[in-house]
DNA sequence: ACATCACGCAACTCGATTTGTTACAGCAGT
DNA sequence: ACTGCTGTAACAAATCGAGTTGCGTGATGT
């Protein structure tokens, strides 16, 4: 796992889970399948709890699960629950010195914008179970 | 400068370049406008060197000028050239040990494809020209 | 010829970001 | 109470890009 690892682990166990909503998981479980950390995956896990799409619970019996049906959750939620902007720069406003600078950071800032967003859109047409199904 | 460095240190260098095209500028000079050091200035243009774009010259009267005119370079050009790859992931193709990884795998890297095509083409859509045009 | 000025390239340092790890507090069942 | 899970903070390690230094090479002017 190297670049946009978060994504990678999300719809990973995202997936997963589709395939058996009942089942609950443990951080643990779910890091030894991924080969990585519990505390990674709660990291991540977290932010998309947050965004409304795992539910987890403490206590004995307590893990993972999805929060709403497999057929509900895009690839588009995970994308922009991680905020993980691929392409449209997270920038802390650069004041440009000369101008040139300026209509060239406007002309490409709107392209990326653009694209971020046909991204995003082109994401939510595929949800979590389609992914599931098409795997098999 | 922080991310896309390279990306903005070409197109700002190329738009000035498109504004005095006859001028031939030192990595010096350049790295001074743009507030970095001549080394990476020659390895941002370098790369656009091998792609066409420009001509570097040694010697006492050396330097850097373009290698077209500035109506037949486009954003996607220097794009390409930096090979950015802002969206697609470059990725060492690990293997994915279930098949479910190999799935999530294909569809997200086609939509990725898809989308950083899509980028290419809005961003040949614009010359360093225009660009420079639009400035004033 | 020779000094000068510029690029080309490799190796290294530095800082920021990301990922992995350890440790501990809190909560829910048994 | 005990166990097993999450939540979070703090720290360590790996990664990556930008910056830096040093030296080799080619072209120009004297």
């Amino acid at each position: 796992m190297k670049r946009n690892g978060r994504l990678s682990l999300a719809l990973h166990t995202l997936g997963h889970m589709a395939g058996e909503p009942e089942r609950i998981r443990t951080s643990a479980d779910i890091a030894a399948h991924a080969g990585t950390n519990p505390v990674v995956v709660r990291r991540v896990l977290g932010q998309l709890r947050k965004a409304g799409l795992l539910i987890s619970e403490k206590g004995h019996a307590g893990g993972w699960r999805l929060a709403r049906g497999p057929d509900d959750i895009t690839l588009a939620d995970v994308y922009v629950a991680l905020e993980e902007r691929l392409i449209a720069a997270r920038n802390l406003d650069e004041v440009p010195s000369c101008s040139l600078e300026h209509a060239l950071h406007r002309r490409v800032t709107g392209v990326l914008d653009d694209v971020e967003h046909s991204l995003i859109q082109r994401l939510a047409a595929t949800t979590i179970a389609e992914v599931c199904k098409g795997d098999a």
